[in-house]
DNA sequence: CTAGCCCCCGTACCTGAGTACGGAGTCAAC
DNA sequence: GTTGACTCCGTACTCAGGTACGGGGGCTAG
């Protein structure tokens, strides 16, 4: 089961074969001289690694991100791993928060909207036309980047 | 407060000038033709549409979406209104259980992690290594979109 | 021997929501 | 009458995480 082209290896990891040779350029998977003939092959180690950051990814962590956890030894780097993961618990959790609120005001909307009588003008498009508020403040640079979702 | 020029429709609206340029390049923004002398000028019309918009985004639609939403008529579309508003919650929900796996796994890492005696290896990044079952299902083509954070 | 895959490599393109840049024109104030 | 701020317009770039394309070579079965 060594031995792997990029094709079979991309397939034994459940992505493309383009993948594989984007994440070969942006380090995540550094060459191991082998190769068969003109074609390079790989093998568990590239394998263990595809799915390291197939994981990874599924877990909120971006590219770069997961290459540092890459760069983590198993042994001694346990405290860094950690606090690591902890980021990337409140990171998650304070999108979870944001996306709460968009939910309860959207639900906030579609009741009133439900409770009004029909002559009326629908409240859902009249609360996005005339808010209370100037503009819900801009709070901070907390950009929400989404994680991707592992095709 | 008529007769805006760009640049004060923007600052009113709490946006860049660019920003209204691009609202305009995408239709969300139609062009009404006042002018005074070479420039444009703009109206609480246009300012009303512009904060429209950010609304709908804080809500968590897409300019897409903002744009059908804008041609639905207050008296008329209600029951559309309505049903929009429903899907997106349908989605922003969907988009909450996400995060939840994800935070619930990092803090299953996390505690166990903690429980384990120092010199042992790391058991998130062994996790992340080993994992136990082959790849984590690729579920539907429900793309993990986050909403902008109207900066 | 040749058909039909597969691989190599580089480059360009995609999405969404803007941001940046550059040259030319214009407006108001001093 | 000149300075400085603003506008107009078009084009190109940003970010992430890939995807697509195209030319050229190689491997293997029939």
């Amino acid at each position: 089961m060594n031995d792997l082209t990029i094709g079979a290896l991309a397939k034994s990891a459940g992505v493309g074969v383009e993948t594989v040779r984007y994440y070969q350029r942006r380090g995540l998977l550094p060459p191991n001289g082998a190769h068969k003939g003109a074609f390079r092959v790989y093998g568990y180690d590239e394998l263990a690694r595809l799915r390291f950051i197939r994981r990874a990814q599924t877990l909120g962590f971006s590219l770069d991100e997961v290459s540092d956890l890459l760069a983590l030894d198993e042994e001694t780097d346990r405290e860094r791993a950690r606090a690591f993961a902890r980021a990337k618990i409140a990171d998650v959790e304070s999108r979870i928060r944001q996306l709460e609120e968009m939910r309860n005001a959207l639900q906030g909307l579609v009741s009133c909207c439900e409770h009004t009588e029909a002559p009326a003008p629908c409240p859902i498009l009249h609360a996005l036309a005339n808010a209370a508020e100037p503009m819900p403040a801009p709070r901070g640079k907390a950009r929400a980047r989404s994680a991707r979702q592992v095709p």
